[in-house]
DNA sequence: CAGCCCCTGTAAGGCAGACGTAAGGTTCGC
DNA sequence: GCGAACCTTACGTCTGCCTTACAGGGGCTG
């Protein structure tokens, strides 16, 4: 799961994003408008965590900037108390939800996860590839009747690769979809992960496995649907 | 896909280019603005990625010129932070988008992609010729209901093929397509990569075959349209 | 707070598929 | 029938991926 989280507040900023990513979330974590725009532009996020009040963009304008390109990723406002009018204003442009400065982290992480479990949303569904079973809500994995012990790097690439199965995915696609951009891992980071995933699978027995193209990415073989 | 890539910093040159090329785009890197002109006019670019701030020529004036020629030719400006009025003039004299240097590789690679994707652009269409179908935003083809495993330089000259269907194509042209100007083939190697080719499309029984016109090139059949 | 374990990225070696080269065979045009 | 262009096969290399080992870090437990 991949956030945007879009706060001037440098020192605010730092912790709340540390706390998201301890809670199994990659984040990229900007602090202006345009930087903002750019990179909801560049990824894919699974939701934005956007504050209002920004210094350079009107916040509200961000928000309905990327709505335009992308009109499925879920917004969350943090919005100060005071601020009543903007945060109607934020759900009238289309934001999913809100929390009120200053805000609990816990508040905050257990809103991304609702709009996340929301119909659409990311989380709350139930994957499947051969006898390969993924609760996105529960972030369980079993394989036929066995529970899988699964790591978060190992079960965020699952996830991944069930969520676009029998598609290809280059590395790069996967890096976007894994590691924050502040945290480029070297291609051998995914070869491996990949590698570990691939071995607890197969020694449980599962009838779904990840092939390799060569120079080109990777794809979870689909022999159902 | 070929791109071409004007940065003037050849370190920088370098380490980019590589992971262009290493996520399957055919490079041609350039350093001067001259240069870029040149290269411009000799061969057809899917996309090309513009430093500002060339030595030698304006690198507005580099864009100008060769949007004049090719007025469709999709081009990404590379500029730094703090030349934000460079930036919007790109914009205005026709960039397509821009990324703010430093910039990460996986950024450009993805914007690279997306202006390759718009309407009239290089990816996202689905091409065909008898039953063989190629989705170029995937890179995956399927050959009546069968999934064709071709490898990089097998569906790069697929892709020509299908774009330029029916059209007869010289071995040059092929060259230029398919091959960057830093890594000259022998003739051979195109008469092999399309002997490759059509053994995979025969064993899956492909309608659609490539015909050799002696001394002059090939061409892909094309019994519909 | 120390010790331990698990997770995960890095590094290094090996293997294999991809791809270009070369050499010989085949076909076409003259 | 000769030569040129192309096809076909074999071979070597080279890159990309797999695999294993190692080390740092974070969390849990005693």
């Amino acid at each position: 799961m991949r956030l945007l989280y879009v706060e001037d507040n440098e020192r605010l900023a730092q912790n709340t994003s540390a706390s998201l990513k301890s809670n199994g979330f990659t984040v990229d974590c900007v602090h202006t408008g345009e930087d903002a725009l750019h990179a909801a532009q560049s990824f894919d996020y699974d939701a934005i965590i956007l504050d209002l009040g920004l210094p350079d963009v009107e916040g509200i304008s961000v928000l309905k900037s990327v709505k335009e390109a992308k009109p499925d990723v879920p917004f969350i406002i943090c919005t100060a108390r005071d601020a009543l009018e903007d945060r109607i204003a934020g759900l009238d442009a289309g934001s999913d939800d809100y929390v009120v400065k200053p805000f609990h982290v816990t508040e905050l992480i257990a809103r991304v996860r609702a709009v996340l479990r929301r119909p659409g949303g990311a989380l709350g569904v139930m994957l499947g590839a051969g006898n390969i079973t993924l609760n996105t809500a529960e972030r369980t994995v079993m394989v036929g009747d066995q529970p899988a012990r699964l790591s978060r790097r190992e079960l965020d690439l699952l996830d991944l690769f069930m969520r676009r199965k029998g598609r290809i995915l280059s590395k790069d696609v996967i890096e976007n979809a894994l590691y924050g951009f502040d945290e480029p891992p070297t291609p051998n980071a995914i070869e491996v992960a990949t590698h570990r995933l691939r071995k607890k699978l197969q020694d449980l027995n599962a009838t779904a496995a990840i092939h390799t193209l060569r120079g080109i990415g990777y794809f979870l073989e689909d022999h159902d649907t």
